[in-house]
Formats: structure tokens, sequence, C-alpha cells
RNA sequence: UCGACAGUAGCUCAAUGGUGGAGCAUUCGGCUGUUAACCGAAGGGUUGCAGGUUCAAGUCCUGCCUGUCGAGCCA
């Protein structure tokens, strides 16, 4: 008899198959009952009775406990009540494992309890939805970037300094040369990948030590990092915008269970086409003057709110939402002042007050969920940026080799994959966007 | 790191300073179309830890621990 998973169950009705999968729930109703069973492809309602099946199956099932793995055959038919939902007619029953009693009940939970449980809550349907929602994200964008010549180019996770030199990093000992940091960005390397194959793209796990206690962080995390030789700062933009547009259609057009299952809003990401909003860091300014959204600033009183919003400051959670409120797309924030920004992005040949980055802020509030800019290319300029920022000199000969020898204009971004996963799925927090994510205050499971 | 809030049965939550309860889960019984099924019964507690106020503390006070949310940092 045919094995077949239950996402393609519509395929075999009136057909017997074999199911392996586990025992979600199960209800009965005396002389019959209703186990639900899921094999990580979809969750399918068993009947069986007790008058169609052998006394032993009924027995077994009778005895089933949540999460037992078993192997079921039956006939698939429709629904006598629901549209296009399936069931198994179940007549054969053989279980591989009876589970002990399983904590994770279809009740509710908190969330610490479910996050010490974690390697059992990815069982859950809500969690599988989100996981295959970010497994076809993934693939979107491995193959949005083989699609456009972009080579994959793998970077170093240990390194031996900060990337930015601005966040603190995890720290380990390396051999006899001293403490190796964690990488919280391939982009340097990506740089260097970039003069030599001209358009690469980094894909890997990224790290940052911050005790940030939010929902939009985690201390490990993984970024794509795109980077193009010869783009200048809006060739950068389009790559964006059509790179973005492309993964949130792969996801509607491939996931449209599984934003089902998770009640997501579609006709929200069906808005999410070119061209998207792109407004200047001085443009973005001018909206939150006109919508007088201050700039709060720590005191030793507490707290005071200063307005109008002062040209220069960075933007904080308010001032995201209050410039993404007015549009149903990804926007992008763009030319940057320079003081608030890395050392190695490039000043606006019309003003050195001004770095060529760009952050995009995703719609409905989720925030940052890229960082990019065009990078400096000036030997003399660079050398000037990292004495400025007192980053070790002797580290960053290699990155200044990089304006020695063939120096272009180019350009990248970063994309945070939970970020996006968050979004996409609709979540109220990252801590769901990954299997086993890692904070401050957790690394177990 | 700072601020706010919370911690009571396996889970989710109630309980005016006055004898700690409910739903779910578990066990047993009932039910041939259930949908977080339902109905009946049973078992299940050092109220996060330490101290204090009080005739009396789950409840008020102090400290600590743990967690959640927010801020800063950013993807």
């Amino acid at each position: 008899m045919q094995r077949v998973y239950i996402n393609k169950i519509s395929d075999f009705v009136d057909k017997d198959v074999t199911i392996k999968g586990w025992l979600y729930n199960i209800r009965s109703s005396g002389k019959l009952m209703f186990p639900e069973i899921r094999d990580g492809s979809g969750i399918i309602q068993g009947v069986v009775a007790k008058s169609t099946v052998p006394e032993s199956v009924w027995e077994d099932f009778s005895k089933l406990t949540q999460e037992s793995s078993i192997i079921v055959k039956g006939k698939v038919s429709k629904h006598p009540k629901k549209e296009n939902v399936f069931e198994l007619q179940i007549n054969d029953l053989e279980i591989i494992s009876l589970a002990e009693p399983y904590p994770i009940t279809p009740k509710e939970h908190g969330v610490e309890f479910l996050m010490d449980r974690r390697h059992l809550w990815l069982r859950t349907p809500r969690q599988v939805a989100i996981l295959r929602i970010r497994n076809e994200i993934i693939q979107s964008i491995r193959d949005y970037m083989y699609i456009n010549g972009f080579i994959l180019f793998d970077a170093p996770i240990f390194t031996p300094n900060a990337c930015e030199g601005t966040t603190t990093l995890f720290a380990t000992e390396y051999f006899d040369l001293g403490k190796a940091y964690l990488s919280q960005s391939g982009q340097l390397y990506a740089e260097a990948g970039a003069l030599a194959l001209g358009k690469v793209y980094t894909l890997g796990p990224t790290f940052r030590a911050e005790n940030s206690m939010t929902r939009k962080h985690i201390t490990e995390f993984w970024m794509m990092e795109p980077e193009m030789a010869y783009y200048d700062i809006d060739d950068n933009m389009d790559l964006i915008e059509d790179f973005l547009e492309y993964v949130v259609s792969r996801v509607l057009k491939n996931c449209a269970v599984e934003l089902q299952t998770l009640g997501r809003d579609v006709s929200k990401l069906e808005k999410v086409k070119k061209p998207f909003p792109r407004i200047t860091y001085d443009e973005a300014v001018e909206i939150l003057r006109k919508k007088d959204i201050p700039l709060i600033r720590k005191t030793e009183s507490g707290e005071e709110q200063i307005r109008p919003f002062p040209w220069g400051e960075d933007f904080g959670a308010p001032h995201e939402e209050a410039i993404v409120e007015d549009f149903e797309k990804p926007v992008m924030v763009h030319r940057w002042p320079a003081e608030a920004k890395s050392f190695y992005m490039k000043r606006d040949p019309k003003n050195p007050d001004i770095a060529l980055g760009v952050d995009v802020l995703a719609p409905e509030g989720f925030g940052e969920i890229i960082g990019g800019s065009q990078r400096e290319d000036s030997l003399a300029e660079l050398e000037k940026r990292i004495k400025e920022h007192k980053l070790p000199f002797d580290d960053f000969q290699w990155y200044l080799d990089l304006r020695r020898f063939g120096s272009v204009p180019h350009s990248g971004f970063g994309l945070g994959i939970e970020r996006m996963v968050t979004w996409i799925c609709n979540l109220e927090h990252i801590r769901e966007a990954i299997p086993f994510p890692r904070r401050p205050n957790r690394i177990k499971p």
C-alpha cells in the first residue's frame, strides 16, 4: 500500500494509503474515535469505527497517548461536512512507540514553559508552519541569488576583531593566537569576494553579545549579505526592492497553507510590489517633525523630550513606526547622518556629513529588516576613518588592500533572516522564527 | 544595563488581610460524526526563596532569584 504525505492527500481520494506519523490528538465518541495524525507535512483526521475494525485495532487506539508514533492504513475520503478537507477511514494501526505522558497539550501554555520544551514545541502546527515558511524564504533567497548571477561566498565565523567595532562580541580562546571573536557580520569578507567574483552573497549565522531583551533581538541569528562591485547606493536599492518582491511572492505562491495556519492577512503581503518608497533621512526627519514625534533622551532625573526632532539623531522604535505607518510597503530610508553610521560607509560626494547608507523598514511596524550602504572605496578616506574610530589598524590591512588594488565603487546590504520570518509570518516575537533561539537568558535546549 | 509588571496544582488562571478554588491534563466510567469534543467521578498544593509587620499573610513591607514587557544597541 502506498505511503503518502498528508499535504498530498487530496491526490488519493478513495484510494487506500499508508500514513506514517504521530498522534496529535484524539477524540472519542463511544464506538467512534477521531484520531488526529500529523506527519510533518500536515494533519489529517482519522475515523475509527468499532464496528468495522478488528478488536485489536480498536483496543490499540484506546491506549494511544499523544505523540505516540504510529503507522495507519485506510481509505482517503472527503469530509462529510467540510469542503476541501479529507479524512482517513482507518482499518489498521501499528504502534511504533507508545509515548510517555506528553507535556504540551493542545491547550494554552506560557512562553517559558514552551521554550523549556522547544524541542517538542516544534511539533505543533503553528511552529511547523513557521519553519516551513522559513525554509521557503531561505530557498527563495538562494534561488534569487543564483538566477541573478550572485556567487555564494561563505565568510568565516572566527574573526580576529570586531567587524564594525561597535557591538559587543563573543570571545573565545584561539590556540596560541590569543582571542578570536564570533563574527557579527560577513560583510568585510564579502567585499573581498565582490572584488574577486563581481557579485557575491554570504548566508550564515552571526553573533551579537548585546544584552538585548526585546522581541526583535536574538544573540545568534542568520544573515544574508550580498555585496556587488560597481554598484552605487541607488543600484543597491534597486536590488533590495526587486529581491524583497521576489521572496515575498515566492512565499505567497508556495506557502498558502502555512500562511493560513498562522492566520496571516496575505492581502498585506500582496501589496509588497515594486517600487518601494525611498525617502532620505532629511525627509524622514520632516515626517517626524510634522507628526510632532520628539526625541526622547535619558537624563539623571528621568527623561526629556526634545522637539522638534533634531537632525543627526538615530531613530528609535516610535520614530520607525511613525515613518512607516503611512506606507503599505517596505520603506527605504537612505542618506543618513554620517555620525550615526559605521566607519565603512561612503560619504555623499555632495555632502560629507551624509553617509550613503540605507535602512529598510518592514511594513506593519516590524521595524528594520535590512541595513545596507555603498562602501568607502578611497584608501585615504578609509584609513582616516579607521583611525578616527580607533580600530586596530593592523587587523584592517587586508581590508585596506581592497582599496589599494583595483578599488571600485561597491555596495551591499545585510538581511536579518529571522526578522524577515517574523514579518512574513506576523509573529509577536522573533524567538519563534528560528528552531532554537539563543537569547541572553537562554542557551538550552 | 535601566524601568514597569509578574511568580498559587503537571498546564492556564481565580481567591476583600480571615478554612487555597476552577478549566484543561492524568486515572476510571458514559456516549456512532467529534473539532482545544462533551457528561459524571477520583487523585493532585511547603502559594519562587529568605526575613519582617500582624491575633491572623497567597494577599502588606524589605532583600534575593526567575520570567515577561518596554528602553538603548542593531539584522
